[in-house]
DNA sequence: AACGGGAATGAAAATCATTTTCATTTGTGA
DNA sequence: TCACAAATGAAAATGATTTTCATTCCCGTT
C-alpha cells in the first residue's frame, strides 16, 4: 500500500474546499509542480483510507475530496453549485443505533446525506 | 428529443426500488426483451427530465434510478456477509427535512446506510 | 562506497459507465 | 403510396478511474 505524496494534500488544502483528483492534478501541473496523475489519485485514495479527507460524488459521478474536520459530521450538499454545509446528526446517530439494536447488529456505523438545490440556486 | 420507451420504465417499476441503466438492460435482456443499451439510457434521462424518476449516485459513481415518489427505505448491511434488511428511516426523512429548511435547501433527498456486523457474524 | 530490497512513481494500457454519431427502421399523417 | 420526423441501436468516442509494469528512489546493511 501506498502512502499518500503530502504535496497532494498541500494542494488540496490550497484548494479550500471540494476538488476532484483531475483538478488537483490541473492545478499542481499549473503550479510547475512535476506529478503524475496516477500518483493524485492513490493519495487521494490513501487519504481517504486514513480519514483525512471526505469523498463525495458531484452530480455528473466523478469523484470530490476535501479536508475533514475528525468531529463525525454529515453533509447537506447543493446539487448545483456543490456548496456543502456541514449538518449535526444527532437524530442519525440515535436511529442507527436503535435500528441496529432491533436487528441485532453490532459495532455499527453509518453514512447518511443530504442533498437539494441551495438558496442561491 | 426522444421520449421513454415504455418497456424501461415498466421494468424499473418492476426492479422495485434503486436500478442503475446497467442493471435495467440486463434485467431486460434476462427477460428475453430486445432493446439497446442506448435506448434504455436514452429512456432513463428523460424519465429524469420528466420527474418521474428519481437519480442518484451510488458511492462507485454508477448513476441509479428509482420511481419518484416510490417509498424508500434504507438498508442495514452486514459488513462480513453482506446480508442486507430493509428498515423503515422515519427519524431520517424529518431530519432530513428539518436540516435543509434550516440551511433554506429545496428539492432535498437524502442517502442512509448503517453497516455493523449482524448477529450471526 | 557498493549492494539489495521494498516502496514510490508515472506512462501507457485497460476498464467501465455514459454519451455521441450515424445509418437504418418505424410510424404516421398527407 | 410517399415523405418526413421520431425512435432505435451498433459502434465509436469520451472521460474518469484503475491496473500494469518497468524504472527510480530511499535506506539500511555489508
Amino acid at each position: 500500500m501506498s502512502r499518500s505524496n503530502p504535496r497532494v494534500l498541500s494542494t488540496l488544502e490550497r484548494a479550500g474546499g471540494f476538488a476532484s483528483a483531475q483538478e488537483v492534478y490541473r492545478l499542481m501541473q499549473r503550479e510547475g509542480e512535476s506529478i503524475g496523475l496516477t500518483t493524485v489519485y492513490r493519495s487521494l485514495q490513501s487519504l481517504v483510507n486514513d480519514k483525512i479527507v471526505d469523498v463525495l460524488r458531484r452530480d455528473d459521478g466523478e469523484a470530490i475530496y476535501r479536508l475533514c474536520g475528525e468531529a463525525h459530521h454529515h453533509h447537506l450538499v447543493c446539487k448545483s453549485c456543490g456548496d456543502t454545509v456541514e449538518i449535526e446528526g444527532g437524530a442519525i446517530e440515535k436511529w442507527a443505533k436503535v435500528m441496529a439494536e432491533e436487528h441485532g447488529f453490532r459495532e455499527v456505523g453509518h453514512s447518511a446525506e443530504i442533498f437539494g438545490l441551495c438558496s442561491k440556486c
